[in-house]
DNA sequence: AGAAAGCCATGACAGATGTCATGTCGGCTG
DNA sequence: CAGCCGACATGACATCTGTCATGGCTTTCT
């Protein structure tokens, strides 16, 4: 029997997988949570040896969940799921130990196939979203590009990213119009959404 | 037995959400689809008693479901389930006849409960929606401003939004000041992710 | 040690943007 | 009918942005 952790910060589909998973003669979901904090907590106490995350949580997202429990909790086997699933966020997450990454477009009963896959200590990832990390290439971006791309993305002014940044809106100008340069794109909105569409920010 | 369409782009959730409502012996989930268009032909081949429709899809939208299933099939109850609850969305939805409107966040025995409610004719909204749709009041903007600022979303240059919208630049300048002006925000930027936000474009 | 690359900053300039005053036109309403 | 409002437009002005040249400072690789 394979005892399964799930996180997902929406009830109904956590339910609805939990479902899902509870067909299968030899799976067990043994604990939820909606947040990654939870998760961790659940992972402590239920030592699962299998946790399916969601990218997209509250507070931590599911990348740095997978790298605190391949730290604390070797023996279990982390994969991730998301509704969107960007090149960057892929890499970061292979990094991170996570042995199984899926979107949520895949159909159902490749969700628990996956599950016994990773449970073996084997390791699944999408096959349309390698293609595209691999394709997609490492981010062009140097650190404080993308900090300053990041700021950038909910819009705000020059100055007002320089302040939250600390640095002169100088500086700012620059990374912003070399970002730019890189990202082929013709102003700061356009390259923070093309980063962010990578998964680079 | 009541027979349930269900529409989600996400196979994985569909699959899920599927698995769900079949453990409830009164329900029963005859047809899927992926896309609107496919809700579309599915309602009309399979005549359910409920449609439970993702709100986004690839290419119409939940609403615009609908509205279409509404007036073709009066005797299927449609309700909306989604992970974005935005006001305006609510709205839209109820003024297209939608009977349930519930976020992803609900928990999952809720589900079944709804499709219940709105297949004897009732109507369900989620109250934490509700409140916020009623705070959050109609749209200040008018439709061409909703137009232009929609544009201005993908952080198009004012140049391209005027030939898009087939405008002076002199014109979507002013729509766009008049936005900014109106959301109290500081830049066209703002502005958009604001009106985004609330669902209003 | 020297070269290369990243990081931070300044100043200048053209072009884009935000704001305001002002005006026309058509439809709706009292 | 007169008045109001929304849609559309122009021109002018101040400010914000994008770009480029330039320079200093640190880290890393050779």
């Amino acid at each position: 029997m394979i005892r399964i952790l799930l996180a997902d910060d929406e009830h109904l589909i956590r339910g609805a997988m939990a479902a899902l998973l509870s067909l299968e003669e030899d799976l067990e979901v043994v604990a939820h949570a909606a947040t990654g904090a939870e998760a961790l907590a659940m992972a402590r106490s239920f030592r699962p040896d299998v946790a399916v995350i969601d990218l997209q949580m509250p507070d931590l997202d599911g990348v740095s969940v997978a790298q605190t429990l391949a730290l604390e909790l070797p023996s279990c086997s982390t994969m991730i799921v998301t509704s969107h699933g960007r090149p960057g966020h892929l890499k970061r997450a292979l990094a991170a130990g996570v042995r199984g990454f899926l979107p949520k477009t895949v159909s159902s009963d490749v969700l628990a196939t996956v599950v016994r896959t990773v449970h073996k200590g084997g390791r699944y990832v999408d096959p349309a979203l390698a293609a595209e990390a691999i394709s997609a290439g490492d981010s062009p971006l140097t650190p404080r590009e993308a900090d300053v791309l990041e700021l950038a993305l909910e819009g705000a002014p020059v100055d007002e990213i320089a302040r939250r940044a600390s640095l002169s809106p100088g500086t700012v100008r620059n990374y912003l119009s070399s970002a730019v340069g890189k990202t082929g794109t013709s102003n700061r909105h356009e390259a923070a959404r093309w980063a962010r569409a990578k998964g680079w920010i």
